[in-house]
RNA sequence: GGGCCCGUGGCUUAGCCUGGUUAGAGCACCCGACUGAUAAUCGGGAGGUCACCGGUUCAAAUCCGGUCGGGCCCA
């Protein structure tokens, strides 16, 4: 790790929000974020495609979320040595953009609009836009998103929407585009139709008149009995579908019923047929059954058409005939259900399916069309269903009519019920391209694996053709122009095109948005005739699915730069952009290049409030970023939210949590910084020179770990484990550095002298701490740049990933050590509970401990002995002088070999008297229980403290046999002790009076010590200790009772006291 | 109605793929210790029908089926 000689400088109290504050002024000097980028330049590129968001809508916490996702893999990437370009964007069309700009000029219809003027209306979307474009850049800014926002790619640009029109344009050229119709929920008096959300916010419960119709066969003496709700829709009945396998009956009515309410009826002699279950909910007569059937049995039989004038039955077959459709159900109705092939998206699938005539009865306007019928046309259908049914029951065609309650939907501005209409409407044939789509998704890395498999790949099994164009105003205008004369259909794929083909009366348009494009005109190039534009704009995801190529305007400009960075090696985004942008992306690759789109796809879960709720402005529980950018930074946020869980799990979002992580990480982190810093400033340590011997046991310890801990580090980013990354490196900080090594080194620095045991601590913290900050950066980058400048004088962001093939970059790795480093922390942790639980206190030493079992840590002892309190550890190998041996049973190998005899087998061995004999039985294969051989394998030997003694025992692994250690502490006293004791008592005393009086840790006291008659004696060795430690350059002890303005204690009843000057 | 994900102490979660000691941790709480060690640390305590029901098995938080609840996407 060369660097320049940098002599740290000392730090102070974390502050979080000004570190970063400041952090954030130094990157903008130094366009650190370019020199990045720019000192990758020769780097293999990883190509990152940001999705563009919609700036019209203020940025929340889950913004602030997935851009942590994809910035920490983009720096990561670029530590690793990728050229990382990160090109941002916006997505500046679509329909919330014009419903936003409606509401607030109150333009309740696309008539309304049109009063207004399409090119104000288009005025006013563009500028919304931008509404919130400052709050997106400066919460980009504030947490550390490094994407380049002053060159983004804008869906609204010419040159990006002419790559749009050119990758239609192919589709088109592909025969892959055609013309057809949608059915949508569509208001006649807005004269618009709605997307799912908008129909969502009109849902109303209404009673409305629903009638059971007979239709009558053709080649049979009976009719067959359909339902429905929307009388409307009968004169466009055009098919009767029927489930298969469904059964039905045929009935004769043989007397009429005991009441009858409304219209309609049936005369005696009458056959019908129906679903088997509805005949009791249905029919009111007494009836015989004459037969049964499946409905496969119906399939093709014809019937009298209920309005014959309304719909042409033109060329097809199939019109007024029994048709098979496997989603018909009897949970309602009479299991035969009325197709009309433009008001239902069953029916029109249908009706496409099998060549049923698509004419429409009624227009855009609500209105019945003429000719359907003398007493309906030109009449509102909604206004019609009285005389519909008495048209019906006059003919005799109505069985019965019932009103019905059901949730409808509903138009939000007008309150006028939707109908469902097929809509005029432009598709990309995806369908033909269903196997490739298949394809490509296989060879796309999911993170989780199961969306691929799952929620996506069921979504392309399934796919439907895309229907791409919007009867809307602000968008990508369709770039499809028709002949007025010969029909004949055109797809322009660039402005040159457009120019070339226009007719001489046309202008170019000055932007390629309505109404200018609409008012271009073009010659046919088969009658010569003009051509003019389908009036729709595109829907908005065609925008973004191009953003791969179109950001760059390809294939118009930017050369290489596409060809370079497709496909893109990662996105990221919500899940809920699975059919959304995830699929559009691979929808218009794999149309417009054959190609997949992205290599790596991470779906993050959707982000809750922390009692597992949406956030929504109505329910008040929104967090806003801001409020922990400035309290506990953008470093404890982003940690926070990439430690809180996978990053494809629902995230609770605790506001609490993000305090934990910069009390827990942070500041355990800035304080390990600092103990550092401080001392390196102090003592002008110089990282280049090497001034030590060799590493102490602890310092080849703690490198090893981090050489451990930063290979796992990087394995589990490789594996999206992000989260568990995350904690990995936490807990690496916070037990095993902070709570270990620099608990365990600190006086190592305070040594004023120079030594190669301190200049070998410097050294290895030096190391550890340019090593961590490497690794955290990409997740949180603040603290650790302003770490990673204080000890190299550069940025960490423009350093090297410490992880990488060779292994050059990390320290050597110690299996041996750590495994022993970490029997000696249990250890430790033994000894404190053992003096707990003998109710020794930790500041009276124990005389002797012995280690008895396990391997040689005879290097450790010193430091285990500090850490315990007592004066020796030594090594003991007789066991049984402590302990005795306790059997437990394996239930693993027990249980395959006795198995339904376990039970019986475990009881047993419980009632063993004498483990040590049982043991030794069970070794020279003497051991049978229940008939079964007990072997070594079948049990576990435990050693167990003999009563009296203060010891514990854990069981460890080595070289893969588990072995028993043990710690025994000696609990006598004596007097050499007990003044060992008292001193350390005095000293805390002092320490801590030092600490309350917030003396400089160097500055030199005058002490007074009065010992009480009863207490021990405090021998001068542990005296001049006490000075020493508590820095009295004078200082007096006396025998007897202080004076009154000295602190008084007493420990185990004796007094002392003492007075500081 | 269909698809996918999730359900473990008050909260956040590990473990589940590959069944086997007493379900592990953090926060919060209580008791104690320790501290020139930071908003720290250590020991102990209390707190769990592992959503529910059934099945497989000698043995289920773990595998299978179902139910309920939550979420998302699509109808």
């Amino acid at each position: 790790m060369p660097s320049p000689m940098v002599v740290p400088e000392q730090v102070g109290d974390l502050d979080a929000v000004k570190l970063e504050e400041t952090l954030m002024e130094t990157w903008k000097e130094e366009n650190t974020f370019q020199q990045q980028v720019d000192s990758r330049r020769s780097g293999k590129p990883f190509i990152f495609l940001e999705g563009p968001p919609t700036a019209n809508g203020k940025p929340g916490i889950h913004h602030v979320v997935a851009r942590t996702y994809k910035d920490l893999v983009c720096r990561w990437k670029a530590m690793e040595g990728f050229l990382v370009e990160r090109k941002g964007g916006w997505d500046t069309h679509g329909l919330p953009v014009e419903i936003e700009v409606q509401k607030r000029l109150n333009l309740m219809s696309n008539q309304d609009i049109v009063e207004f003027g399409m090119e104000a209306f288009n005025d006013e979307c563009r500028n919304s836009v931008w509404t919130y474009e400052d709050a997106w850049r400066k919460m980009t800014e504030r947490m550390a998103f490094w994407v380049d926002l002053d060159e983004p790619y804008i869906t609204l640009h010419d040159d990006y929407i002419e790559s749009c029109w050119w990758a239609l344009s192919e589709m088109f050229n592909k025969k892959l585009l055609f013309r057809g119709y949608k059915v949508l929920p569509f208001c006649p008096q807005t004269g618009t139709s709605y997307s799912t959300h908008e129909v969502a916010l009109g849902y109303k419960e209404v009673e409305e008149p629903s009638v059971y119709i007979k239709f009558k066969l053709k080649d049979e003496d009976a009719s067959i009995l359909a339902w429905t709700t929307t009388p409307w829709t009968l004169p466009g009945n055009v098919g009767l579908a029927v489930g298969p396998d469904v059964d039905y009956i045929r009935v004769r009515i043989n007397s009429e019923p005991e009441g009858w309410d409304g219209r309609g009826g049936a005369s005696t002699g009458e056959e019908l047929i129906l679903a088997k279950d509805l005949f009791k909910e249905v029919i009111r007569h007494h009836c015989d059954v004459i037969s049964e059937m499946k409905g496969s049995e119906l399939l093709g039989m014809s019937y009298e058409p209920l309005f014959p004038d309304a719909v042409d039955k033109g060329d097809s077959s199939t019109a007024w005939t029994i048709l098979e459709a496997d989603w018909v159900t009897t949970s309602d109705g009479t299991g035969v259900v009325h197709t009309a092939v433009m008001y239902g998206e069953d029916d029109y699938n249908l009706g496409m399916e099998v060549g049923l005539p698509a004419e429409h009865t009624v227009g855009m306007d609500g209105n019945f069309l003429t000719g359907v019928h003398p007493e309906l046309d030109g009449r509102y259908v909604k206004d019609c269903d009285e005389a519909i049914i008495d048209l019906l029951a006059a003919s005799g065609q109505l069985y019965r009519e019932k009103m019905y309650v059901h949730d409808y939907p509903h138009c939000w501005r007008t309150g006028h019920p939707l109908l469902y209409y097929a809509m005029d409407s432009w598709f990309v044939q995806m369908t033909a391209v269903k196997d490739k789509l298949l394809e490509f998704n296989d060879q796309i890395e999911w993170a989780p694996e199961n969306i691929g498999t799952g929620r996506f790949g069921e979504w392309l099994r399934n796919v439907k053709d895309w229907a791409i164009s919007r009867e809307r105003f602000w968008g990508t205008p369709l770039p499809v122009w028709i002949c007025v004369d010969c029909g004949h259909q055109h797809c322009i794929g660039s402005k040159d095109e457009l120019q070339k083909m226009m007719t001489s009366d046309s202008m170019m348009p000055r932007e390629l948005h309505r109404p200018y494009v609409d008012e271009v005109r073009l010659n046919c190039p088969e009658c010569g005739e003009n051509m003019q534009r389908e009036q729709f704009v595109m829907d908005c995801w065609f925008d973004s699915g191009c953003a791969s190529f179109a950001q760059w305007h390809h294939p118009f400009d930017g050369g290489d730069a596409f060809e370079a960075a497709f496909p893109v090696d990662y996105i990221c985004e919500g899940v809920d952009q699975t059919r959304g942008w995830f699929y559009t992306l691979l929808a218009v690759s794999t149309t417009v290049f054959d190609q997949l789109c992205y290599k790596r796809c991470l779906s993050l879960g959707l982000i809750l409030d922390k009692e597992g709720k949406k956030m929504s402005k109505s329910k008040g529980n929104v967090v806003d970023p801001w409020d922990h950018f400035n309290r506990e930074g953008a470093d404890a946020s982003r940690w926070y939210m990439v430690s809180a869980g996978a990053p494809w799990s629902p995230l609770k979002f605790d506001p609490s949590g993000v305090r934990e992580t910069y009390a827990r990480f942070f500041l355990t982190l800035w304080n390990v910084y600092r103990f550092h810093a401080d001392y390196a400033a102090l003592d002008k340590f110089d990282p280049t020179a090497s001034k030590m011997d060799e590493r102490s046991l602890l310092d080849r310890w703690i490198l090893s770990r981090t050489n451990g801990v930063a290979n796992q580090f990087h394995e589990l980013l490789v594996g999206w484990d992000i989260h568990k990354a995350a904690r990995l490196l936490e807990d690496f900080v916070v037990d095993d550095l902070s709570n270990w090594y620099v608990r365990r080194s600190r006086r190592r620095l305070w040594d004023e002298n120079e030594s190669s045991d301190k200049a070998s601590c410097q050294h290895t913290l030096h190391e550890v701490l340019t090593i961590i900050s490497r690794l955290v950066a990409p997740i949180s980058p603040f603290m650790v740049d302003s770490i990673h400048r204080n000890l190299h004088g550069t940025s960490v962001h423009l350093a090297d990933w410490p992880v990488n093939d060779s292994g050059s970059e990390l320290p050597p790795r110690d299996m041996v050590l750590e495994a022993r480093m970490d029997l000696v922390r249990q250890l430790a942790e033994m000894g404190r509970r053992i003096r707990v639980e003998a109710k020794r206190r930790q500041r009276l030493p124990c005389a002797e401990g012995w280690v008895v079992g396990g391997p040689d840590l005879t290097q450790m002892h010193d430091l285990l002995a500090e850490e315990l309190n007592v004066e020796t550890i030594s090594i003991e190998e007789d066991l049984d002088r402590f302990q005795r041996v306790e059997l437990q049973p394996n239930r693993k190998a027990l249980g395959r070999k006795a198995r339904q005899d376990l039970p019986a087998v475990l009881e047993a061995l419980a009632a063993l008297a004498d483990h040590e004999v049982a043991l030794n039985d069970i070794k020279s294969g003497r051991m049978t229980i229940s008939g079964y051989l007990i072997e070594e394998e079948d049990v576990e030997v435990r050693r167990v403290e003999r009563p009296g003694y203060s010891a514990m025992t854990i069981e460890i692994a080595e070289n893969e046999l588990s072995t028993d250690v043990s710690l025994v502490l000696d609990m006598s006293i004596d007097d050499a002790l007990l003044s060992k004791g008292l001193a350390r008592e005095i000293i805390r005393r002092i320490q801590s009076q030092r600490k309350e009086m917030d003396l400089d840790m160097e500055a030199s006291i005058k002490l007074e010590v009065w010992l009480g008659e009863e207490c021990p004696e405090l021998v001068e060795y542990d005296w001049a200790h006490l000075r020493n430690e508590t820095r009295a350059s004078h200082a007096t002890l006396h025998v007897g009772e202080g004076p009154s303005d000295a602190i008084f204690f007493d420990v185990d009843g004796a007094n002392i006291s003492f007075k500081i000057n």
